[in-house]
DNA sequence: TTCCAGGTGCATA
DNA sequence: TATGCACATGGA
């Protein structure tokens, strides 16, 4: 075991398996929030924790301790898939060392769903308002913070009030799609195979199949899917392409089939290492 | 001012 | 099946 649960924290012992810059700034949450002394809090769902680093161990604290350990993908051996995946090309040996410490959230499905309808043509830092405001205009106030609106609490808005949180044309999107998922068990979507849950998300407004794989990935952690968008689509034609390639159809399917039921985690290693590499 | 952002929906050929 | 364009908004 890499860390040690208590009641109320997690010690993470080998911080070669968790970096939490890594994990929170790789665009699968848009939740958290840095301190000024480098300190980050997460919010998923209602629930909240903060990440602190003690010398070489980080410590995440919560009274929902048993939640983000599932949360955080505990269990799973990233050494492992970082060996495996390293071995594939000289790009994802670097990738993985650069974002050596990512993890594949396990995020609750309507939250996903409705933040990932958010992200379409948008930018990361405006995603983050967005779904901050949708917080604090419905959900529930829970004293430091706001939490996700639960599906009720979405029914309550209107497609007015959620343009006037600055939703622009998403705002029917999220407005039709919490309609559909009143006749859904969001959690009967875990014992579907890939191509049956992504057909079923693709019947929602505002999800296509960029967003219906992102949905797959960070709520169900299906691993055989690859999110295709403008970073993927600039990995691809740096690191990939023979010629250059627009057709994300096509570079979803050829790197699928590179990376097989690794996909997922190859992803968001390249999508990490290329989006940082291009900000400096 | 113009361009761009973790795309989707819809019309057209 | 494939391509092109509109869609809101705000930061760079």
């Amino acid at each position: 075991m890499f860390y040690k649960r208590e009641s109320n924290k997690i010690t993470i012992l080998d911080n070669a398996q968790f970096v939490p810059q890594h994990i929170l700034e790789c665009g699968q949450i848009f939740r958290y929030k840095k301190q000024d002394d480098g300190s980050y809090v997460v919010c998923s769902a209602d629930k909240r924790a903060t990440i602190t680093q003690n010398g070489a161990e980080y410590i995440i604290s919560s009274k929902d301790i048993e939640y983000f350990e599932n949360f955080f993908d505990l269990k799973t051996d990233y050494a492992k898939i970082k060996s495996v995946l390293s071995a594939k090309s000289d790009i994802l040996r670097q990738a993985t060392q650069f974002g050596s410490g990512i993890r594949i959230l396990r995020q609750p499905p309507l939250e996903m769903i409705v933040s990932f309808i958010i992200s379409a043509n948008n930018n990361i830092a405006r995603i983050q308002s967005l779904v901050e405001k949708l917080c604090q205009k419905c959900g529930t106030n829970m004293g430091d913070f706001f939490a996700f609106p639960t599906l009720d609490q979405l029914l309550t808005l209107s497609v007015d009030d959620l343009r006037r949180m600055g939703m622009g044309f998403r705002a029917k999107y999220i407005h039709s799609t919490v309609r559909a998922l009143q006749q859904k068990n969001l959690d009967g979507l875990r014992d579907m195979q890939t191509d049956e849950r992504l057909q079923y998300l693709q019947t929602l407004s505002g999800i296509g199949p960029k967003v219906a794989d992102c949905i797959a990935l960070f709520a169900y952690h299906d691993m055989n899917c690859f999110p295709v968008d403008v970073w993927v689509e600039k990995v691809y034609n740096s690191y990939f392409a023979k010629e250059a390639q627009k057709n994300r159809a096509k570079i979803r399917k050829e790197l699928t089939s590179t990376f097989g039921e690794l996909s997922g985690y190859a992803q968001q290693y390249l999508f990490y290492f290329k989006r940082e590499l291009d900000k400096r």
